[in-house]
DNA sequence: TATGAATGAGCTTTCATTCAT
DNA sequence: TATGAATGAAAGCTCATTCAT
């Protein structure tokens, strides 16, 4: 049932927002009653935290995977921009539950999921620094910007990718990744 | 007065978000009474729909102005992250309500915003394959989805940019300027 | 503009109701503002009793007129009857307002109004009783009831009678008349 | 609750008009708060529906009774407009509410009530044809005028009908019926 | 005569939450 | 586990009225 409850809200926070959804719409679309709503949750603000902490824990971990491999600092950029793609296109609205609800947690648990992604970003900046140090990225590049300028990019995708549409998360991943490498100049 | 009304609404929305700001808190920190309220503005949405409004119009012109220079597309791309950077440093509430709390507004003015948004990546695309045609960008570019990036990259400041930080608008925008013309990779 | 004032609000009165009915409403449809209505009345109260008057004062008068003929009380009780038809057929958003909205007098303005329909009801009974005393209808009638009987059947055409209809507002009455002077039965 | 909520609201409503009476009002009446009332009822507009349903399908199913009899037509008659002279003094604050608030249902609501009152009248209708058509009442009536005029005279003692007034409801009843039969006419 | 800005009280309605069963 | 009745606070909005100009 508490899977079930998480699976309708997140499907209806991302459609029509966490505040315009109540704890009686979400019930009634489970033909339940507040009262089993309230046996799971401690709060509303406390179901939406459990699908932040679902969301970030699940990118945390995939993006960790990716850092300890041997592979080149290229090789880890795009399996780290192509999992949030992929992200986006498989839990297309936890992502926009996740880019777009935060603001209604409550300030101990912003702090928490903000550390998160806090700590997603710092893993950003280091796998660039990685290929700074190695060589494969220019010695110039300011880290900390750079890098929020790449997360902006692929985040951002959960504005307006379409899982249905022309190209798939691999192919708009390519086309990123081919952009952030190489840039826009002719050579 | 309204233009009073308009200007803490921002603060107040961009601070705490739209459905967070109650017309009271707007109307007591004006230290006038709901009815004030409710005689320049229609609905809550209407305001919000302003503010909106405001905000796209400014952009679109800006741009408008750039994409008519004679200058070089590296030029015009520059100017025009730029002009976006200038107006998360100086209107950043209403980027951010212009960001985030788009989803309120009606059907109706959403279409109209919607095609106001549209119409600006369109222009942001057709300056890229300017570029490209010039032969100042790479052939072999995908305009819209670089287009998508390059402003997913730019409007996602408003996330973090602080206009007291160590870094200004015009720093980022120049970095964020070579980070997109020549990439990461080392030659 | 007082009459202009007093016209449209009957038009607005009988078709949505009083309440439903603002002073916005009301000033909107004349191109003026609502200094304008307070300019020419005190209230809005006030502006209900106004139409009560004028409906009530014009319904005694007449019925004064005919009362004081010389003609029989057959004939009077008919003049009587196709005047509120004819009222009700001229002035039908009058009538609706006049038997509907009365509640929503204050209690003053109320009194005054009921003690009219009163005197207007009690000159029916006389008209009756004359005609019974005359001879020309029956002894054994119960004055005031009939009386009562009668004005329900023609006021409450206001509910239902339609000028545009296939019977005008004298053949309704001859009907009404006929009905009440030899009533159903067969001879 | 629910109950109680239309008791109370009834009697609220028939005296100080349903505009007039707020959903505190009610609620505090019976000591309770408005969520309750909402638990219960949707709308204000949707109790004042409950209550027109209740008076009208009790008229219509009393009118439906007294029609299947093989009384005489005269005693039909007599049976409906007693039925609704004893719904008068038994629910005078329904009726008033039935008569005065029909207004303030919507559109589609107001519909349905609309076509059962045509229903009524409708039936009156029928039970007069078949008397003329067996000889009890006179060839020459008007049988849609003469309805509408027997349910106007009928219905209108809402307006002054008093329980505990020198005559009670059959007597009214009963001096009714003898004017609809006869007339007012000497013979 | 008329305007327009402002008031303030009140309205219907929503909703997260509680709790005895 | 789940229900269903009830709460209470707050929200958006309306509107008759006032008053300086």
């Amino acid at each position: 049932m508490k899977e079930k409850i998480i699976e309708v809200s997140i499907g209806m926070f991302g459609q029509n927002g966490f505040t315009e959804t109540s704890i009686q719409d979400i019930v009634e679309s489970l033909g339940v009653t507040k009262g089993t709503f309230y046996y799971y949750f401690k709060s509303k603000e406390e179901l939406l935290m459990e699908i932040h902490l679902r969301y970030i824990d699940d990118l945390l971990q995939s993006q960790k995977e990716i850092l300890e491999t041997k592979n080149s600092s290229e090789q880890k950029l795009y399996d780290i921009v192509y999992m949030i793609m992929k992200h986006i296109e498989g839990h297309g609205q936890s992502a926009r539950v996740f880019f777009r609800e935060m603001q209604h947690l409550n300030e101990e648990h912003l702090d928490d999921i903000f550390h998160k992604r806090d700590q997603f970003r710092k893993n950003m900046n280091q796998a660039i620094q990685e290929g700074i140090d190695s060589g494969e990225f220019r010695q110039d590049l300011n880290v900390e910007i750079v890098s929020l300028a790449i997360l902006g990019a692929v985040n951002w995708s959960y504005h307006w990718f379409d899982p249905k549409g022309k190209l798939d998360e691999k192919a708009v991943s390519t086309i990123y990744i081919d952009f952030m490498l190489n840039g826009l100049k002719s050579t």
